[in-house]
DNA sequence: TTGAAAGCGCTAACAG
DNA sequence: CTGTTAGCGCTTTCAA
């Protein structure tokens, strides 16, 4: 192995210029030979490939992409890795993306609009090819989106989605998911049912408390404003998911059941019930959106629906990458809805 | 707004030339407008901040990372974001990274050396400025990270560290905190004490078994090397866990008690003592390595040695920045060990 | 078959 | 104060 010591200091990798001048060649030569066009002698291209071998040599992505103006990488946006749900996205999106030879650069919003703009900003500004976003709890304003897919930025929506950007959307059926959640709740004998859920201007959470509304019609349970509780970070702060489930204990008509609208929100409201020692499920029964393995293993048990995330970031990519290599402008755009599975694990 | 439309399909952002054929300027000079030197005239400039405010001009950093030949990103290598641990690190990363005006790009391994030698190689010829590195649970070779350092890259090791590389590293207190959780385990009156841990090549495998070692001898307890268990993907694959836990209760002199050495383990392992039904904590106390959330409310309730891994993630970060920045070749490296603290969380 | 040169977007040295 | 030019690493005409 030669080590590359033009400078003692910085990481300097061997460039075509390197390997050129060594052998006594053209860079474009050298780039013919590596690049394993016909228009090259045998051996010359051996010559060239044994030596870039030797000192190991890789291509600068960074020129290429330059040069081709597509970095072959996709970004992500979403709320927060540390939530199992996003976790397995990611593990689907990455799944696809590294065989169809793509790197994947995920960014976090923990909720908040601001890091989520500049984050997609950035991303935007030239080192991705399309973006696949989920939004955050905070955003309403969807215009620098709209600017960045006006201009041509491909991108691909899942699990919280917007309709002011005409592209392809990609989410659970929350509305049976939540629906069957309620109905199970009903089924456990619940009579006054609450709903804990996210930010409401997100798409999930509509969705969702549609479900939710559904299921009280059916089952002819009054809809009763009081039971609920919006969390505008979608409980990423302990605080707003404390607030919310005391409040609801406080209310004379205290709840007797609680469908729950997600992962962070369900271990959030668990705390809470475990410190006012309210037991669940005995006094209170619980159901809700939830990936995480972990809850498997709750005891309290609590009966979740189960999202087929990887599948989601799977497909979500997918579909990204056919748009970004797709050779004329794409129309038709697609809103794909994947099954929900209810888990019941009760007591 | 202003819309490029240099091409109807591909995203095309708009270029500093763009500005100066719009503007009848040369590049140079809208340039030194946008970037705020002296020489340049305040109506000029005016006039160039203007525009490039109004058709909303980011400057390509693929371009920047071209001539500047760094990218100020720093590339991240861990064995999977669904780790809460892990997650907790990537936070403390982002946190420090962002302030500093750096972007991070997190790769996973999923304990596979292949996969992290991938994601390695491409990260580095990709111009990160530098490296965060938790080995992977299958790593014995680290000759393709001795290579990157010795050309100069700047990394520094966390969590999952090695002594073939000279530079920073960042651990927990393991031995510390492996002998507290096999103490609380003696305490609560066990007396054959197994352990399960990750890959037996991982720093944090041996520093985790010595602690447990170091307990056992403090009480008088005889090692017994059958109550060892490995699992060389960590437990990436549950038939790991299952297979090791089941050979534990299939010893004649079953263990009573288990020192756990990570997350994932501990979880899998629940599953195991759950399918199994062994009663934890009544027929079986389990203490281990957990940086999870969730397992606070679990009921089996386990004592856990929690990390300080946000803290982790932003040493480790501020650590490689200063590395990276340095103008001098940095000879003086640390090893810094961060404390851990025993969560008792018992029956 | 090979080399010279231009250009991707940007900055910086050098002229004017 | 502003324009011209060269160069970061690479590919791709165009000439030879």
């Amino acid at each position: 192995m030669i080590y590359n010591i033009r400078n003692g200091i910085m990481f300097e990798p061997f460039t075509l210029k390197d390997i050129a001048k060594a052998l006594g060649l053209s860079t474009s030569t050298v780039s013919r030979a590596l690049r394993d066009t016909h228009e090259i002698s045998p051996e010359t291209k051996k010559l060239v490939l044994d030596y870039a071998q030797q000192i190991n040599y890789r291509p600068n992505p960074i020129a290429l992409s330059l040069k081709e103006r597509r970095s072959k990488s996709i970004g992500v946006s979403l709320s927060e890795v540390a939530n199992q749900y996003f976790a397995q996205v990611v593990n689907g999106i990455e799944s696809i993306a590294y065989d169809r030879g793509y790197h994947v650069i995920i960014t976090q919003t923990h909720e908040f609009y601001e890091r989520e703009k500049v984050n997609i900003q950035h991303l935007a500004s030239r080192s991705v090819d399309g973006l696949l976003v989920s939004l955050s709890a905070e955003t309403t304003d969807t215009s620098y989106l709209q600017n960045l897919h006006q201009r041509g930025l491909p991108m691909v929506f899942f699990d919280r989605v917007t309709d002011q950007i005409n592209t392809h959307q990609i989410i659970a059926n929350n509305v049976k998911g939540a629906f069957e959640a309620t109905e199970y709740l009903i089924k456990q004998g619940c009579k006054r049912i609450a709903h804990l859920t996210s930010s409401a201007h997100l798409s999930i959470s509509s969705e969702r408390l549609n479900g939710y509304k559904q299921a009280l019609a059916k089952y002819n349970l009054p809809f009763n404003e009081a039971y609920i509780k919006y969390c505008a970070h979608g409980g990423m702060f302990q605080e707003e998911t404390d607030i919310s489930v005391r409040e609801l204990m406080n209310l004379k008509e205290k709840p007797d059941g609680l469908f729950v609208a997600s992962d962070r929100l369900s271990i959030g409201a668990l705390a809470v019930f475990k410190e006012l020692k309210i037991k669940v499920p005995q006094k209170m029964v619980i159901a809700g959106f939830c990936n995480s393995d972990v809850l498997d293993l709750m005891c309290p048990t609590l009966t979740s629906v189960r999202q087929p995330a990887f599948e989601m970031g799977q497909i979500a990519t997918d579909m990204l990458l056919n748009l970004i290599e797709s050779k004329y402008p794409v129309h038709d755009f697609e809103k794909k809805i994947l099954d929900t599975s209810l888990s019941v694990r009760n007591s």
